[in-house]
DNA sequence: TTGTACGCGTTATCAT
DNA sequence: ATGATAACGCGTACAA
């Protein structure tokens, strides 16, 4: 580890640090000369930039944040948390930003961590995910300035900067589909309940659900997390039941795996003839899984790149921020586990 | 945003900046008198320290890199890569680190990243993965003193802090259990052929073959990249051949659906009756595909524990490093795509 | 135990 | 177009 500075730089090229700092920082006035000398000098001594030194000058790191909610257990399992980071990686790439994941030190919730990051200035906004009812996160952020884009909803502003899918809309559709296989006995499996995106495909259930005149059945409506495991637990819950359901839908296909394996092992009920499956996020394991599962593509690779680039606009023009919200595409992707032999 | 810095703190608590610092670092040599009030203060103003400054002057950034070559594009859709972050994760939480994903700003290559991030002193250290033949990251890191941690081997040098599987002992035993199904024709689809686990994979393959008196098959080798369409790809070239494979290891899970993929869509032959699979990583996929895959588990997730334990080890005493190889265990998770129905 | 004063390496302001 | 100099906020010898 060596460490040439500006200095060592300046010297040897014989200019000032000032100097130095404006071809750094590729300064318009300033001699072709004088630039090209100092670039060589650079090269010469391997020069970089401290880091440090530049952020505690101009106040910008160059890095944003990630935070994902670690009430979510399955952050570092569900591959919908790999694409959204695909998507806000290759972002980052074209405008030189790096991204930080923040983890949980000994003692902190998640709003300590947030704070943490931002206040100690170690990144220079954040992309926030799976947003909660109250929110504490966003309300912190929105009431702190702290440039910030959700990936999501939130209820109780309006005004925030995010990118999200109709889940509703989605959830409706997705819904609608088994009803009209035929399906009336329909139960919706979720995780977390209070997150955002839960409620609202929910919310798109049970909507389906009356405007067909369907009735409600609360035993039809679980959740846990957002894991295998939890799948595989509530559908053994759903297994006991004495009506029980012949179509389900999942929140997550992390979730629907799991609920498919249970079905399976009940070695009585069969894919889709029996109960028919249909799931949200359209990983790979839909794609693979026996039978393939029906879910809705909410092209988290884009919520990734939407929600950097509206990150990275508003940090760059310091004028007022866009805090529009965007609406991605979402499609639905059938496949065997809502597909009947005889269609 | 606001910016409380010790100034305010000291003034506030009628002591100096020192006195304020030296709280924050917890040093022993100070009053509990003065510490709870400064605390107090601290707490009242919302102060947080600059990490900016704090780097600057300490030369600490409490921040890791995560180092991931971008020639492989599966970085952000393997689940191994999410299971090491994982582990990672878990142990950065535990030692107030956070964790840095680099990625390739404009006319970057991989090595630029490496040095840019190393250079600017923008992370105390590195965890290396998927090493290649002379991998410049891990020649670059050694020669310049970097610290850092590999997980993977390097055939190059000897003494490097690195954390890795048998993979060849794990591939031997692998294509051996295919030999003990009576299977001769085995091919070897991999991903990238100069990373290092494939080379070493590789090599368990042919040694199994060798003890077995199996004639090496030109035509069995082949490789692309670590994705799932390459063995989409390589799997259709597999079918061309006049003497085809009744049984195929594939390097990685995310290949091996591909080639799963591909050999259902033949209509002509099954698995595993005409072909048997048997694949590495033990991720979702192998779990869930249908059939279900024979895959390696080598504990993902401890990789990253491991390494990222020791590269904190080696940051925190600055005497002399450990630049010792940790070998884990792997374990054959035997699945369907090899097992018989008459067994 | 506490305070003073300087250094960390860069950017920004103000001259020239 | 270039240079001198003062911040930026914190750690740390050194002094008290």
């Amino acid at each position: 580890m060596q460490k040439v500075t500006m200095k060592d730089v300046a010297k040897l090229a014989g200019v000032s640090t000032s100097t130095v700092s404006r071809v750094v920082s590729d300064d318009d006035r300033i001699s072709q000369d004088t630039k090209e000398k100092v670039l060589e000098v650079m090269e010469k001594l391997n020069y970089y930039p401290n880091s440090a030194a530049r952020s505690l000058a101009n106040k910008e790191t160059e890095i944003i944040g990630l935070v994902m909610p670690s009430y979510e257990e399955d952050i570092f399992i569900n591959p919908f948390f790999q694409e959204v980071l695909k998507g806000v990686s290759s972002i980052t790439s074209k405008n030189s930003f790096d991204i930080l994941i923040a983890t949980n030190h000994e003692g902190e919730d998640d709003l300590d961590v947030l704070k943490r990051i931002v206040q100690t200035q170690r990144v220079d906004g954040l992309i926030l995910t799976r947003s909660k009812k109250d929110d504490e996160g966003i309300k912190y952020s929105k009431e702190h300035n702290i440039p910030f884009v959700l990936i999501g909803s939130c209820l109780e502003y309006d005004d925030i900067p995010a990118v999200d899918n109709d889940n509703k809309q989605a959830a409706y559709n997705l819904t609608s589909l088994l009803i009209n296989k035929g399906r009336r006995k329909i139960a919706f499996i979720s995780g977390e309940i209070n997150s955002i995106v839960t409620l609202k495909r929910y919310k798109g259930y049970l909507n389906a659900l009356q405007e067909h005149d369907i009735e409600v059945n609360d035993d039809y409506f679980i959740s846990d997390e957002f894991l295998e495991e939890s799948g595989y637990k509530l559908m053994s819950e759903l297994l006991k039941l004495n009506d029980k359901p012949d179509a389900i839908v999942c929140a997550d296909d992390l979730i629907c795996v799991g609920v498919l394996k249970r079905i399976k092992e009940s070695k009585k009920y069969n894919v889709p003839e029996d109960i028919m499956l249909a799931s949200f996020n359209n990983t790979i394991l839909a794609k693979y899984s026996n039978p393939t599962i029906t879910s809705v593509d909410i092209n988290s690779v884009q919520l990734g790149k939407k929600a950097s680039k509206k990150l990275i606009n508003n940090l760059n023009k310091k004028s007022k921020s866009d805090n529009s919200k965007e609406i991605l595409d979402y499609k639905i992707i059938k496949r065997d586990s809502t597909l009947l032999n005889n269609e």
